[in-house]
DNA sequence: GTCTATAATCCGATAGAC
DNA sequence: GTCTATCGGATTATAGAC
């Protein structure tokens, strides 16, 4: 092992040129000179230009589903979509570079690593899922409940809360990047009223 | 003129490579040979490659905010929310190669023509805007009306609306197809229940 | 484990025939 | 207006020194 994590030094610095340039847009000539090494290394540290970006991306997925993961365990049924939603907004603030990339690839289904990025994909999906279900199951279970009978949430619901985030997100940081992060939160959530 | 529409040939086959490998790994050769036309020709219709993709992106946002229009036209303020949530499904899934190139591209601000591609996309954005707000002035003035002094409706909710119809959509088209349309329209809907 | 140097390929764009 | 042929440059990946 080096005494820096060179490893680490690469995929920071492929977010990074990445997010302006694109994946193809990328040449692994930029990514070693923002890393500060040289080209052999990135091909010592990573089997080919796609296996890094398959590392990268996957990571930025597993972070997120981390973010969701901890603000779910400390927040009622109930409260748990806006404190997802909090989190995931403030996750994606943190991580712009890797946000906007993500982004960008989500729905390429024609690279190589796109089965790994369909299940890391989907396991946020999911995710979502559960927290919107299990937000009406506790709303139904209150006196205010009605009798109406509503078709279960499925991972469809999922896709559109995660892309209702993502979109108000991306749209904030880039383009009205001013606005508290509580101000965009109420925005996507009263987008949906009624 | 040619006896057939050579630029519209062009734009066509762009947007099916570019569907598949991104704008940046779409080649000139592969685009030509999509069309059916020589490499001479796109440089003979098009300045540059920025420019033939310029021209496809610009025309997709455009196509899009005519199916928000047309949807709005024919539907009471309190339903037209649902009208052009519907109408917008609709025109994705009927331009799936399209709606894929646009969401890989719609927050990428190195591209050239960037300036311009904000400028169609915020036009799509104000307009679910602008259909969220009437529909909630069109249910504050009915008689269970309330109260409550929200904040207005900014821009971040109309791009968390177009966020979530354009997750759900890619979601529904490329990893579960078998959907029909309202339901994957009521799965939108019902994410923001309560 | 990281470096330099180079091989082999591919790309955007142009020139000029027809 | 569309074609063929080609230029100059950039890109991924590898070889081999240290």
């Amino acid at each position: 092992m080096a005494r820096v994590n060179t490893k680490q030094l690469i995929t920071e610095a492929a977010v990074r040129v990445a997010a302006r340039h694109g994946i193809s847009g990328a040449s692994m000539d930029q990514i070693a000179e923002a890393a500060g090494v040289a080209k052999g290394s990135l091909y010592y540290n990573f089997a080919s230009k796609d296996a890094l970006f398959e590392e990268v991306i996957r990571s930025g997925f597993e972070r997120l589903a981390g973010a969701i993961d901890a603000a779910r365990e400390g927040a009622d049924p109930s409260d748990a979509p806006r404190a997802v939603a909090g989190a995931t907004l403030e996750t994606l603030r943190g991580n712009l570079d890797l946000a906007k990339l993500m982004a960008s690839e989500v729905f390429r289904t024609d690279r190589p690593w796109a089965d790994a990025m369909e299940i890391a994909r989907s396991s946020v999906v999911v995710r979502f899922r559960d927290v919107l279900r299990e937000a009406r199951a506790a709303r139904s279970s209150t006196p205010i409940s009605n009798g109406d009978s509503l078709a279960e949430l499925t991972e469809t619901a999922g896709a559109a809360f995660f892309g209702a985030l993502a979109g108000a997100a991306l749209d904030w940081l880039l383009f009205r990047p001013d606005q508290p992060v509580d101000r965009v939160l109420d925005q996507v959530l009263a987008a949906f009223e009624g």
